[in-house]
Parts: structure tokens; sequence; C-alpha cells
DNA sequence: CTCGCCTCTCACGTCAACGTCAGGTTTTAC
DNA sequence: GTAAAACCTGACGTTGACGTGAGAGGCGAG
């Protein structure tokens, strides 16, 4: 496939892959007019990435860690920096866990009786 | 206190406090030199929004949230405005979670003892 | 009074993950 | 064969939360 059903299939823009080729986590054979083409399992590839993205992972480190999950590396170094992110997802989830604490602590306060919600105000909020 | 005793309490750097000041996220009175100066309260404001930043907050969205924070506003929108917010932090604990489930199932595969991995391989890394 | 340190206000620099526009080529549909 | 749609390569723009000087002024100790 093209990049543009790529792109549409995936919901990343065009701009994006192109974008992750170019950080080299994304390969794709070329046709003769210099067009990118990509095969069915890039379309995984590329929530893969996206999920990595999201989990506040550089393109750096993305970069590292696909060989790793591609099973192609295996040494303790990879292995160490797998789990080094890792433990970086659970204090940066431990972190949200305590501003999600906060939050609720504070959203308590501000829909308890005694501080002025009325019971018109909550479900005017709702609404 | 001045500027500099409070980011060395706080671990913040002298620019991101003025930074969180220009944002309108934290007061301070100035000195007749035109210095500024912070109550002791100031410590823990500033932790509150080194978390709400953690927590992947703008500072346009703190100074919004922080008025409720300090209880000075409770309105049905600012209700409904920490409800929002609370729910983009749990969809993003759920995302980094996948992440990192995503990892321990790369991680599991590494270190399997079918997949190369030899004890002494393991403590190495452990060291 | 003066030395040294802290602080002040601009104001430009940075970095990552793209957005966007320009100008040109390739592919597809008819 | 031609027009439209998709694609290409630069290359500059964007955004947020600061970093990093430059040059000038404030402030406590001796």
């Amino acid at each position: 496939m093209r990049i543009g059903e790529l792109a549409t299939k995936t919901g990343v823009s065009v701009r994006a892959l192109r974008y992750y080729e170019e950080q080299g986590l994304l390969a794709a054979t070329r046709s003769s007019g210099g067009q990118r083409h990509y095969l069915d399992d890039a379309v995984d590839r590329v929530y893969l990435i996206q999920m990595l993205y999201a989990a506040g992972l550089s393109s750096r480190t993305i970069l590292d860690l696909l060989p790793c999950v591609d099973a192609k590396v295996n040494t303790p170094q990879s292995r160490a920096m797998l789990r080094a992110e890792r433990d970086r997802i659970d204090r940066q989830i431990t972190q949200l866990r305590q501003a999600r604490e906060r939050l609720d602590e504070v959203i308590a306060l501000s829909e308890s009786p005694a501080n002025g919600c009325t019971r018109s105000d909550t479900d005017a909020a709702r609404a």
C-alpha cells in the first residue's frame, strides 16, 4: 500500500509517517517513481510506534527499543534498556496517580453539599 | 524568602519560577528594589504546579484549575473542568499501562531461557 | 564604601514531533 | 492523452517550558 492508505488506516498523518521513516522507525520500499510502498504489517508497526510515543518515549529511545521488540537483538544491554524504560513508565504512572488523587480531593471538596454545591448545579454540569 | 532560596528548596530553577509568575501561576510581593519575595507556602504551591505539569497539564489549564484548588471558585463549569482533566489523566494512565504491558511482554520474551538468555547474562545486567 | 553575590529585565536559543507551503513528478481514472 | 489525485523533496513555521547569556541594579558583610 502507499503512504496515503497507511495514513488513513492508522489515523496518522502522511507527514508523520515520513517523519517516522526519517527517524529510522519505519521502513518502506520504493517504486520506480520513488513512491513509498508498505507491507500490511506496517499498520501494526505504526500503532506500536504511536503507543510508545504516547508513553512518552522519544524517537531515539523507540529506535533503540524496536530491534528488541522485533526480537532481533537480545543482549544484556538491550534487556537493561527495556527494564529501564518500563520502570520509567511505572514512575510516570505513579506520578499520574498522585495527580489524579489530588484532583479527586479537589473534586470531592467542590462537590460536597457543605461547600455551596447545589443539586441543580451538579445536574447542569452533567448536561 | 527570595527567589533563589525558593528555587533550592523546591529543586526548580529560578528561570522556571519567573516563568510561573509570568503565566500567573505563582504570585510574589516585591521589595522596594524590585526583588521577588515569597511566603513559606509558595513551596507547596510550586510542588503542586510541578505535579500538574508532570501530569501533562499546560500552563493555561493549570491557571484555570488553581482557583478551584484554592477553593475560591466553585461553579458548575469549574467542576466540569476538574472532572475533564481527571478523566484525561485516567485515559493517559490507561495508555501508559498498555505500553507497560507491551514492554513487559517483550521483556518476558527476551528473558525466557528458551530465547538465548543465560543466567550470567541476567546477573550481569542486574549489576 | 566596596566587594561579591543575588536578583532584575529583556530577548534570543532550544528541542521534538510534526504542520504547512512551494514547486515539481508519478499514478490513476476516464 | 489528459486531468485530477496522490506523491515527492526540501525547507521554514509552530508550540511549550524553559535555558542561556547580556547588561544593569540591589543587598548584606566587613
